[in-house]
DNA sequence: TTTGTTTTTTACTTAGTAGTAAGTATATTT
DNA sequence: AAATATACTTACTACTAAGTAAAAAACAAA
């Protein structure tokens, strides 16, 4: 694959964490890599096309990470673990998460971009509640309630964290987290 | 103060909370209204303006209702379902709240924008941080940690609450209220 | 009825936006 | 060597964005 094509979708994905997708341009893209913006347009003839190939990259990045914890025989413990430290990172560097950031654009995104953003995050969503049936099963999380209301509640505490902690301050983030952490073990 | 200083106000903040703060235009707004471009901008002569002025509305209208709950006597469990109507409503109406529409795009904002959502988000955080504390001590609610932690769950899982009901399905606010509301009875 | 103020339109500018058609240098294949 | 594909650039179109100056209309007060 190109590298330039590579440097788009990066930068691309970097710009919608932090400014947003309706905030980005072309423009910001190539005067960042020091091409033209035809050049963009080569690679993704449209702004539909970038958006909704950022959000499966995302999607493809996701499913290695499961595949990579299910080969290495990671603990439930272990695993929610390593999806945190995605999280902690993006809030180290002032970013939202992929659905945190397309989610409220969504009236304004493409339906292929919002197709992709709802497979996602309905397999976010799905893993998560797996990770916390067969986790507490195993008595390592322990909680009331239906595994997927939990897994809504946490993924809600994720999603909304990161976009307070940019409003208010970045330790905020870090609340939520040993809060979240916390609410696992009874 | 005109009417339509006001219709201006009341529909640009339907298209943040809908659209989000950059999808939409100050042509969006004359259209619907069937006035020019230009009157809008009689009125709030930046997009900067605009905004601002609707976020300041905004925490002005939350002052009230925590004015009107403190003048009749409202418990705290009856002052959190009040807050969490508020929130119910969003939802069947496809909205999002000003802090989860605003929070994303917050890079893309000017400095008062900025600075008015971070009050109206202190505030919010505040009260609800009074509000558990002095209903866990009457013995009405019943979590574990701190009160403050506790609101930065809560306020988390109404915000991006709104923005996955919008990706999935509005059901699942519905859920994570629930949810909500249990976690708060031990 | 005239004067003055507020509100709104007309008509415009400046500065972007996404997107495209046509051309070109450089590789790669045949 | 000729044909073709890759990776762009140049130069543009059509459109939309926010914003403005000046004229006109609407409304009040004297």
């Amino acid at each position: 694959m190109s590298l330039t094509r590579e440097k788009i979708m990066e930068l691309g994905e970097d710009l919608i964490l932090t400014k947003g997708y309706n905030a980005f341009s072309y423009q910001d893209i190539s005067s960042e890599l020091g091409i033209k913006n035809a050049a963009v347009h080569y690679y993704f003839p449209t702004k539909e096309n970038l958006g909704t190939g950022i959000v499966k990259t995302n999607k493809l990045r996701f499913e290695e990470m499961v595949d990579n914890l299910e080969s290495r025989n990671f603990s439930e413990k272990q695993k929610l673990e390593t999806f945190m430290k995605i999280y902690l990172k993006s809030n180290r560097e002032h970013k939202l998460c992929i659905m945190g950031s397309l989610g409220p654009a969504i009236n304004s995104l493409n339906d292929s971009t919002r197709i992709e953003l709802r497979k996602i995050t309905e397999h976010i969503l799905e893993w998560l509640t797996s990770l916390l049936t067969s986790g507490r099963e195993k008595g390592m999380f322990v909680f009331k309630g239906e595994p997927r209301d939990k897994a809504l509640l946490i993924l809600t505490n994720m999603i909304a964290g990161l976009q307070l902690a940019r409003i208010l301050d970045k330790s905020d983030f870090k609340t939520i987290h040993q809060a979240v952490m916390d609410s696992l073990n009874g």
